[in-house]
DNA sequence: CTTGAAAGTTCTCCAAACGTTCGCTATTCT
DNA sequence: AGAATAGCGAACGTTTGGAGAACTTTCAAG
């Protein structure tokens, strides 16, 4: 079982490499946790190899890595249920929390932040970030970053006509679709997520 | 297991790709990440390659390749920029990359699917995940997750009335707010993120 | 084909940051 | 009292990586 400032150390570690993607030094460790002295850090950091909740890769910097048990659920937030109006939050069977990496992250997928009300309809709003997979087709209905004569970005959902053109078509009853040829219109993206923030 | 150094330039040309489409050079990437010596950039890419993050097309200028494996174990999406209806894609400045960390985890969150269209006019759909911080009180204003008579869980925005009483006001022009005494409100969290998968 | 600029490669020098180990001390728990 | 947990600071050797010079290769213009 872990002492309370192994746990601190631990948690130190995790959040680091969640952040930057690699294991902190014994110099952030001991920052985060405060503590000033690598010495004493690294007595911990020992104690948890020593548990099996670290590995190090010996003789070089930033060499620790997390085992599979103290992996799990880094990047997960707990799914406590449904809510709806006029009712209890009710559980959701099979499901007790997710995963962002899973939800979102992955090869070829990239951020971009949405300037403009043209996609409201689906509830993207100005501000919002979305998340596309890079990709130069995409299935009828899809939405998809779109390049118009090589210059102007834009996302809109995908329609193709019976004649080989191309409707881009916002999601926004004020705004009307844009139906190109398909020569002009380059897809370099399809829209796999989105996400806001409220602070 | 990656330098913070080596981070940097991975970023960097991952960027840099994304962006352009092709590969940055040497000085490009020293530009990146600041260092002005052609030699130590190289050695960076060349640890790059001997762990596996890029392939290098030898003979020939900008020839690098991300592998796939390149994004692992990092909660953080390449920000490319704003995208806005009849323009490019246009760079933000300073930022190049956000993290799921910082955007959406914390201590005392967690994660609710919303039923129902309650909230549709900030965005919130029917079957969206929205991401709930714990708390007992709340600034006027704020979307908060309320408990009425201890029975029924609600998300809605708040509103304190002069008389001491609370006002929880659904974002739908089709639904009415519902105003209760305080006693038979309890707030239980306050919302801090939301997120969508489209697959 | 020649030429020159830009790009990649290899090298040495050197400083800063890092991990490791040690001795000493303080606190807490049994 | 004894053991376990921790903190501090110093010493030492190793790793990282910035600077710059010298050299080779690639590529496009003349």
């Amino acid at each position: 079982m872990l002492t309370a400032q192994q746990n601190n150390a631990l948690a130190a570690i995790r959040d680091h490499i969640l952040r930057h993607g690699h294991a902190p030094t014994l110099n952030e460790i001991g920052a985060a946790i405060g503590v000033h002295s690598k010495g004493a850090v690294h007595r911990l950091v020992q104690a948890l190899i020593d548990k099996g909740y670290l590995q190090r890769e010996s003789g070089s910097w930033r060499g620790l890595r997390l085992t599979e048990t103290a992996a799990e659920g880094t990047a997960t937030l707990p799914l406590i249920g449904r809510i709806a109006a006029g009712r209890p939050i009710e559980a959701i069977a099979g499901e007790e929390s997710i995963n962002l990496a899973d939800f979102l992250l992955g090869p070829r997928r990239y951020a971009l932040r949405v300037m403009g009300d043209s996609m409201v309809g689906i509830g993207i709003l100005d501000g919002d970030t979305v998340i596309i997979e890079q990709a130069d087709t995409a299935r009828n209905g899809e939405i998809v970053v779109a390049l118009i004569d090589d210059q102007e970005a834009t996302l809109k959902r995908l329609k193709r006509g019976d004649d080989g053109s191309i409707a881009l078509i916002p999601e926004n009853p004020t705004m009307t679709p844009m139906i190109y040829p398909a020569h002009r219109v380059r897809i370099q993206g399809i829209l796999v997520g989105q996400l806001r923030s409220y602070r």
